[in-house]
DNA sequence: ACAAATTTTTAGATATGTCTAAAAATTTGT
DNA sequence: ACAAATTTTTAGACATATCTAAAAATTTGT
């Protein structure tokens, strides 16, 4: 009786030393999806905001949260949301850096441009080698931020700070460059480009109009007016 | 009731119309493994060898087997195996293109060796966009032949023919050049890795011994001597 | 404080893909 | 030709991930 006891510890304890650590794109996308949510946000994170990210119901959030917790991805207690562990947390940056390089790549040698990317980097990402991610990362020369202006976090899991600044925050006749966009959607990437704003333009305020948040600004040589809600969603850093 | 039909008859329609066409990556996998079966065979394709292929079990694959043939993507009649249909034969070519592709970019960017391409090359092959296969091609300058020397289909599903000729069935005093690998485990791989064979090397046969099928051959001014089991996973071309 | 609104969880279904064991059909050997 | 061996299919489970509807807990508003 006591021998069996011992033998069935023995199992358990081999079974998790040798647990299978590879998850599901699904599991991924969930710690992905809840990491983005915690970095705008300082508390634990609610069922519907992750259905809502995920497009989901918050009924499968409940039971994936479960199923993450029992792995310690997360820390989870009912009603109260989740935080992802430290574990949680190392693996959602792991996936971020392979999205941000494989963006990368598509857009250095694919010919893709920014508003293409993030569908096949949504599935490049899920990709299991980590020589792949190594030898990409030297192959693009260790870049540090992705074609939206997001920091791309080193082998070790470490992130820059993101400039965070928005456009709409700067001061008539104050200068600044563009660093990012808060919003990566194609309709809002298509608009960049059609008034020619990229990574890297210098933006002149000319002028604020307090009465709808709206600026015009000079962008090479030309002027153009653009609302409250695109200046909110450009990061820029003063000049 | 006779209007009614027709309005079902009309949503039928609608749905094939707009079926979703997207297979999962399982769905991939098999139709890649029954055509891959099918080329060194005239006849339908068994359950069982699908199932060894996979490594999984012959009830597995008759209930796959069903859904495939519901999509038309397999012709299938009870008892007697498979067969691609055209529609089948075209996605898995595109597959088989798209691993191909892949194993060069490895090899050719990535510093991958020839027998670390495959398991990552499994991965990438379920990536799903037009724009990244035709990219990619393009990028890689249009490769006809992968890392182990198989053919890389073209964007319209046309193969090269592959050379068939074994190094075994070469006489003594012939030279040839070596054009693929028939097996391609990393054993193998390292095998030949080990006895500088390469895709292009220059073989000369000097002796064939009757008894074991083994023979010794000539590369590179060093002489070696290699069994029945080597030289007939070896393509090659006379000189 | 407590009723109403909202959020979250549970219960029960469905769809995909897998497995084992048993039944059915086909092929092989004499 | 027909019994034995082999292959294939069916039946019934199980695991993952999803959904809807209803129940339970928490938060909000007065
Ligand atoms: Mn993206
Ligand atoms: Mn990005
Ligand atoms: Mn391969
Ligand atoms: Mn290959």
């Amino acid at each position: 009786m006591s021998k069996n006891l011992f033998l069935q510890i023995e199992i358990m304890s081999l079974s998790l030393y040798f647990m299978k650590t590879e998850l599901s794109q699904t599991e991924e996308n969930y710690l992905k999806a809840i990491f983005s949510i915690s970095l705008s946000l300082n508390k634990a994170v609610s069922t519907n905001a992750i259905a809502e990210k995920l497009k989901t119901k918050a009924s499968s959030v409940t039971d994936m949260i479960k199923k993450l917790s029992e792995k310690n991805l997360v820390d989870y207690k009912k009603y109260q949301g989740v935080l992802l562990t430290e574990k949680g947390k190392k693996i959602a940056v792991k996936i971020i850096r392979k999205h941000r390089l494989w963006e990368v790549f598509l857009v250095k040698y694919l010919d893709f441009s920014w508003d293409e990317v993030h569908e096949v980097a949504e599935q490049l990402e899920h990709v299991k080698s980590t020589k792949l991610t190594q030898e990409l990362d030297r192959y693009l020369e260790y870049p540090t931020h992705d074609p939206h202006g997001d920091p791309i976090p080193d082998e070790n899991g470490k992130i820059a700070h993101h400039s965070d600044t928005m456009l709409s925050s700067i001061k008539e006749k104050q200068a600044c460059i563009v660093m990012g966009v808060k919003d990566s959607s194609t309709s809002f990437l298509k608009y960049l480009d059609n008034a020619n704003i990229k990574l890297g333009s210098v933006v002149n305020v000319i002028e604020k109009v307090a009465f709808d948040d709206s600026m015009r600004i000079e962008i090479q040589g030309a002027q153009l007016s653009i609302s409250h809600q695109i200046s909110k969603n450009l990061f820029v850093k003063k000049i």
